[in-house]
DNA sequence: TATAATATGACTAAGTTAATCATATTAGTC
DNA sequence: GACTAATATGATTAACTTAGTCATATTATA
């Protein structure tokens, strides 16, 4: 039940982007920047955002003066998608074989069936979160308990 | 956000352990028969049943004419016990220090919420289900659309 | 043209997973 | 009491994934 640190660090970056994007739709953010503030390996990241720009969450500008921004607004994007993404399908267990009818054997299919209900869950949680929730809650932190905010 | 084979292992050895607890809650079933409905590495699942062992969801019986039997009634076992203790904690990322006091970043607080919230989405499923419940929605299937079964 | 930035592919160390192998121990059965 | 069927346990391993690093190419601006 784990998310790797490429998830995590998906995330951090997407969020950054979406604060950034908040301020200014059209402002282009370094890497230099996301990687300040998330704590992340620069060169991991990059990997990361390469996989974002690919699947059209984020969009880059290259040469001096170029970074990253996003392609949408934070309140089309779940993070669910970019889990999804980063993490694969959020089932604990995917089918071993495409289009299937019914598993082999009855044990194996209901353990198959609550598999499923575990992955409802899930999405239930990170298919109606937006990065705009995220920069919502961000805001709502830093404005009432900004003294919790450790440099 | 995935279950390792042996974790579905684990489950699938304990239902079958409880299949059998319903029949009679004093048959030792030995290892080979639980390998026979599973289709499992028998030298792998001898491991995950030490485990499971050793944590007091099963005992065991040496020598011949030995075996595996549940420790307790499988409606007092939940899989999100046994999924817990074969995974680890379902939190999908754990707070790296322990006895913590908010995050040292807002960003990385506000997403630390979000695991928090999808473990209790995962919670909400795996710790209501009982082996029990299991046994139930086999005798469903198999008595309602045993046609399905295919051996 | 120099430079500041991303793009991309190749490579790698460390850890995890899913086992296997070898051997010890135990408890019935003949 | 020897034999055998079974679990107990530790060591080892192949394959895979994770979390990166390294080197180099490309691009755009100043």
């Amino acid at each position: 039940m784990k998310i790797t640190y490429k998830g995590d660090y998906a995330l951090k970056a997407m969020l950054e982007l979406a604060l950034r994007y908040e301020e200014n739709s059209d402002s282009i953010i370094p890497i230099n920047e996301i990687v300040k503030f998330g704590d992340m390996p620069k060169k991991f990241l990059e990997q990361i955002l390469l996989t974002l720009v690919r699947a059209g969450f984020v969009k880059s500008k290259r040469g001096s003066g170029g970074g990253f921004y996003l392609a949408r607004s934070p309140k089309d994007i779940t993070i669910g998608e970019v889990i999804r993404l980063i993490e694969g399908p959020i089932e604990p267990i995917a089918c071993v074989k495409e289009g299937y009818h019914g598993c082999a054997d009855v044990r194996t299919c209901i353990l198959r069936n609550v598999w499923q209900e575990v992955a409802q869950g899930i999405s239930v949680v990170v298919d109606t979160i937006t990065f705009q929730d995220l920069v919502g809650r961000y805001k709502a932190k830093t404005r009432s308990s900004s003294y919790e905010y450790i440099i």
